[in-house]
DNA sequence: GTTCTACTTGTACTATCGTTCAAACTCCTG
DNA sequence: CAGGAGTTTGAACGATAGTACAAGTAGAAC
């Protein structure tokens, strides 16, 4: 984690990791098709295009292989959001972006993460993962509000509306998302997006 | 539907409709239990004390058992919050209490319904379900105020809150819920509560 | 009592699952 | 080149899955 890798230079083991993740996003697609269910050591190793053992010689178990795809989901999010908290910019609006993207493009992931992070709920292991993504609006909302309360209710909102807009399917407007995001965390639009001129 | 029962006076088919009743129970509590994942046949006719044939008697295929599963948890819980809607009292503090019971002892009945709610993204024949406790939500947010925003807000954060609870097993306090959700409704502390003498 | 319907059981078939293992292949090391 | 570490394969084992089906039981209709 600290350094990037150690032995970039060994064919063997670059393809190994190559292979990782190929076998992680193949985890993924199935994951999208047929549901966290559907997740075989068979059924990835068909998407990916490898044989049955290659999949267990990566992964041991089938947990091992779920709790690596749930941490790849939760990386990716992790990474736009404290894109957003760095970034200057409306957060509010940004976070209303990314929250209807789980309708559109990035419906796949959204769907595989919670269908993942619904395993959570029985697997101890992937409950810190599962977490991530809440507390990483949380700490969004702590840049726009002091009120406890009103991060609570942005967190809570948050995830709501992206239940909404998976479940239900319904059709995900920007405009709507961030004016009830807004709602949610009380009066923002003052707040959340001054036009700072930086430092 | 319109009227309770035809032949109530037939002992087989009131064993019947109780098998029946008995077999949605086991499966609840096998998804409770080892989840949505572990609902086979032959898992549930164990629980249930049965065999397996008698449980692909009543329930032919395993989404059937699913579906049956589903609406039933999910009747539970519109009776709930239509008893707090057509009740006098304060409903927002009603639909906390109802949110922090995921938590304790209505724990087992909130997981099983988020997960068949997740499978409702996958089985058409579920989504209508599971929309039910959303749309219910958004009924009682409508006697507390006429802001669409505000309804979205309310219906968004009260799933988000249950989401946090059952996930992130997180202390469930009905004080904190209940000022979360008024942050997200806005201010109805004066309007949600209003001591009316009735008609 | 006879007949019919609804309920219940035991057993069996086929398919797929997770997992293991030894052998073959690829690439780095010396 | 030889040797070893990492990668990949194919086949197999035991367990369990969904489902089907014929036989048997309990209660209703006549």
């Amino acid at each position: 984690m600290s350094d990037s890798e150690e032995h970039p230079v060994d064919g063997r083991r670059a393809r190994g990791n190559k292979r990782r993740a190929e076998i992680i996003e193949a985890t993924l697609a199935v994951v999208t098709r047929d549901g966290a269910a559907g997740v075989t050591h068979r059924t990835v190793a068909q998407q990916a295009g490898i044989t049955t053992s290659l999949s267990t010689y990566y992964f041991r178990t089938l947990d091992d292989l779920l709790v690596a795809a749930l941490s790849s989901v939760a990386d990716a999010y992790t990474a736009r959001i404290r894109q957003l908290i760095d970034r200057p910019g409306d957060k509010l609006r940004g976070l209303a972006e990314l929250i209807v993207e789980s309708g559109g493009p990035g419906r796949e992931r959204a769907l595989a993460e919670r269908e993942l992070s619904t395993l959570a709920a029985r697997r101890p292991a992937l409950a810190p993962v599962a977490r991530q993504w809440r507390e990483n609006v949380a700490e969004l909302a702590a840049t726009l509000t002091d009120d406890p309360q009103a991060i609570a209710a942005l967190v809570a909102a948050s995830d709501g509306l992206c239940t909404a807009i998976l479940i239900d399917n319904i059709a995900a407007d920007t405009d709507h998302v961030h004016k009830v995001l807004s709602q949610a965390i009380g009066t923002p639009l003052d707040a959340a997006a001054p036009p700072r001129r930086g430092p």
